[in-house]
RNA sequence: CGCGGGAUGGAGCAGCCAGGUAGCUCGUCAGGCUCAUAACCUGAAGGUCGUAGGUUCAAAUCCUACUCCCGCAACCA
C-alpha cells in the first residue's frame, strides 16, 4: 500500500499558485503508482483551527465556522477544476479527527509526555500573541504596530519533546529517505544541532483563543494549532477510529512494507514536521520502521521573489487555469520545476512548453501519424513481419524511454519522466522524416512497408498516452479515444508490452489534443492585486 | 565565524552526491520536407561552468578562501 499525504492548507485565505502544485504534484504521483499496478491512498485536506482564523473571521465578523467553511469551498473547487482525485479529505473541524486528536492528547498524557508550567514573555494586546525576537524592528524593539506590549506570565502545557530529540537526530541519521531531498535533510539535522533542548508549548488558553480542539483533561485550554494539524496524517488514517467511523484501517495504510510519504513545502519542514511530528509519532510509540518519509517540495518564486501578498504577486491557479486550460496548468507545475528546489513561475514558459511541447511535438505526432493511417490505410493498423533497423531503433527508444521515466517517476523527478518520453517523441518525429510514410503511400508496392511505419507511429502514441496518464489525465482519454482503444488508460505500466494495438486494430477520427495557445496581446489577468 | 540554497553560451535550466571530450529547452541564422495543430526534420553560430587557490594523470563535479543574489533562524498556522 502507498499511503500519500499532502500538507493540509490552511484556510486563511483563497489557494495560490504553491497550494495547486502540491497537490499536483501529489496527484500525479498517486496516478502514477496505480499506473504500476500498486494500492494507494491519497489523503490531503483543509487546516482550519488558530489564531489566524479566529482573529479574520473576527474581522469579517463572522464565525469561525461560516468563514472556514467557505474558504473550504475554495479548496474544494480548485481540486475539482484541476483534477485532484483524493481518497480521503482530511477537515480538521471533523469530529473524529477531534476525537483522535484528544485521545492521543488523554494518551500522552497519561505516560507523562505533557506537563504544565507557566511561561512569561513581551505580549501584544492588540495582536493577542507573544512576540519573538524576529518581531522586534531594527533598533531591537517592537515597532507601533504591535500597540501595547506587555510583560506577561502565562500557564501552558507543554509536550516533553526534549525527551525525543537525541532519537530523532539517530533516526534521521540512519535512514537514508526519512527526509528527501538529501539537503533538506542536512538542513534538519543542522537545525537541530542548534537546538535547545526546549519543550514545545502545545496549548492556548482559551480566553485568547477560543477556536481549537480542548484539551480533555484541562478544558481551560485549547490545543496549539500545529500539534492538531499534524495529527490528521494519522486520523484520517483511521488511528484509534471507531468501526463505524468510515475511516480506513490505519494498519493496511500506515505499514512498514512502504512506509507512508508526505509531501510538504519547505517552510514547515523545520520545525514543524520535521521535528514536532516526528518526535510525536515517536512519543504516540510509532516504531522507526513505520516513520513517515517527508518529500519536500521548493516554491514557485515569482520574476526571482517570493510570492506574498503584500508584494502583491499572488498568483491564481483558478484563474490560470480558465486561461490556459487544465491540462496545460498541470503539465507546466510538474514539468518546470525539479522537485525539492524553487523555480519561477512564468506566464510565458507555460505557454511556451506546452505549445512547444505538447502542441508541437507530442500533439503534432499524435495528429500526424493518425492522419496518416486514416488517408493512406482506412484506419487499419496491421503489424509488419520485417523490421528494418530503423524500426528496431524506434523499439529500443521506447523500451529506454520507458526505463528512463519510471526510474525518474519512483524517485518523484516528474520533470525528468516527462523530459524522458519527450525524447521518445521526438525520435518518433525523426523516424517520420527519415521514412516518409506519405511518399511510400505513393507506391503500392510498398504497402506492407508503409504499414510497418505506420504502426510503429501509432503505437508509439499508444505508449505516450499511458506514460502522460498520471499528469493529462484528460488528454490520455482523449487519445485513447482516437486510437478507438477505451481501455487504454486502464493499462498498467506492467502491461505495456510492444504490440498494445492489435492487428487489424481500426482507429477513430484524429482531432487535435493540444491546441496551441496563442497569446494575445492582452495578457490575461492571472495575478490578483 | 548562525543555517541552507543559487551563480553553467542571449534567456531559462539540467549535470555536481558516486571526477574523465559541457547537455537540454527557448531564441538567432541557414537549409530540407509537406502526412500534420504555419506543426516536423537537418545543420550552424554562441560558454575560459561567479572569483582565486589546492588535490588529481584528469575538476562544472572534490577541498579551501572570497564575492554577489535568495530564503530561513524553533509560541511566526
Amino acid at each position: 500500500m502507498f499511503y500519500l499525504t499532502t500538507a493540509i492548507d490552511y484556510t486563511n485565505g483563497k489557494p495560490h499558485i504553491g497550494h495547486a502544485y502540491e497537490k499536483v504534484l501529489a496527484d500525479v504521483l498517486i496516478r502514477y503508482r496505480r499506473l504500476c499496478g500498486d494500492e494507494a491512498y491519497f489523503l490531503t485536506g483543509v487546516d482550519q483551527h488558530g489564531q489566524k482564523v479566529q482573529q479574520t473571521a473576527d474581522k469579517e465578523g463572522i464565525a469561525p465556522a461560516e468563514f472556514v467553511a467557505r474558504v473550504t469551498q475554495s479548496f474544494l473547487d480548485l481540486w475539482q477544476k484541476l483534477g485532484v482525485h483524493y481518497d480521503g479529505w482530511a477537515a480538521t473541524t471533523d469530529p473524529r479527527h477531534k476525537a483522535c486528536v484528544q485521545a492521543i492528547l488523554g494518551d500522552l498524557n497519561d505516560k507523562g509526555q505533557l506537563y504544565k508550567k507557566p511561561h512569561s514573555g513581551h505580549y501584544s494586546v492588540r495582536q493577542e500573541q507573544f512576540l519573538t525576537d524576529r518581531d522586534r524592528d531594527a533598533s531591537g524593539s517592537f515597532g507601533p504596530e504591535w500597540g501595547e506590549v506587555v510583560e506577561l506570565v502565562e500557564e501552558n502545557w507543554y509536550f516533553r519533546l526534549s525527551e525525543h530529540t537525541a532519537w530523532l537526530r539517530n533516526y534521521l541519521e540512519s535512514t537514508a529517505d526519512s527526509v528527501l531531498p538529501a539537503f533538506r535533510k542536512a538542513e534538519l539535522l543542522n537545525a537541530l544541532e542548534r537546538n535547545p533542548d526546549t519543550d514545545l508549548c502545545m496549548s492556548r488558553p482559551k480566553e485568547r483563543l477560543h477556536w481549537g480542539i480542548e484539551i480533555p483533561f484541562d478544558t481551560d485550554f485549547v490545543t496549539y494549532v500545529w500539534f492538531d494539524a499534524l495529527i490528521n496524517y494519522v486520523s484520517f488514517a483511521g488511528y484509534q477510529a471507531a468501526a463505524d467511523s468510515g475511516l480506513p484501517d490505519f494498519d493496511t495504510l500506515w505499514t512498514s512494507d512502504e512506509r507512508p510519504l508526505h509531501i510538504i513545502g519547505k517552510d514547515i519542514l523545520v520545525p514543524a514536521h520535521g521535528i514536532y511530528w516526528l518526535c510525536m509519532l515517536h512519543a504516540m510509540g510509532i516504531p522507526d520502521e513505520r516513520m513517515p518519509r517527508l518529500l519536500v517540495h521548493g516554491w514557485w518564486n515569482i520574476r526571482g521573489e517570493k510570492m506574498s501578498k503584500s508584494l502583491g504577486n499572488i498568483i491564481d491557479p483558478d484563474a490560470l487555469a480558465e486561461a490556459f486550460g487544465v491540462e496545460a496548468l498541470r503539465y507546466y507545475l510538474v514539468r518546470d520545476i525539479v522537485t525539492g528546489r524553487d523555480s519561477d513561475f512564468d506566464v510565458e514558459r507555460l505557454v511556451m512548453l506546452f505549445n512547444t511541447e505538447l502542441a508541437n511535438e507530442l500533439g503534432n505526432l499524435c495528429n500526424r501519424a493518425l492522419n496518416m493511417s486514416q488517408r493512406y490505410t482506412g484506419g487499419a493498423i496491421t503489424r509488419g513481419r520485417t523490421f528494418h533497423d530503423a524500426d528496431l531503433a524506434l523499439q529500443q527508444s521506447l523500451a529506454d524511454s520507458t526505463a528512463a521515466y519510471r526510474e525518474a517517476m519512483d524517485a518523484f523527478e516528474v520533470s525528468k519522466g516527462l523530459e524522458a518520453i519527450g525524447r521518445h517523441v521526438v525520435h518518433c518525429n525523426q523516424y517520420a522524416e527519415r521514412m516518409k510514410p506519405w511518399e511510400l503511400a505513393k507506391d503500392p508496392e510498398k504497402s506492407a512497408r508503409l504499414a510497418t511505419v505506420l504502426q510503429h507511429l501509432v503505437e508509439s502514441v499508444a505508449h505516450c498516452t499511458v506514460l502522460l496518464s498520471p499528469v493529462l489525465p484528460a488528454a490520455a482519454a482523449k487519445l485513447a479515444s482516437q486510437l478507438n482503444l477505451p481501455g487504454l488508460t486502464e493499462t498498467g505500466l506492467g502491461e505495456l508490452y510492444w504490440g498494445l494495438i492489435p492487428d487489424g486494430h481500426v482507429i477513430g477520427k484524429p482531432a487535435p489534443v493540444f491546441p496551441r495557445i496563442i497569446v494575445e496581446e492582452k495578457k490575461p489577468a492571472v495575478e490578483s492585486k
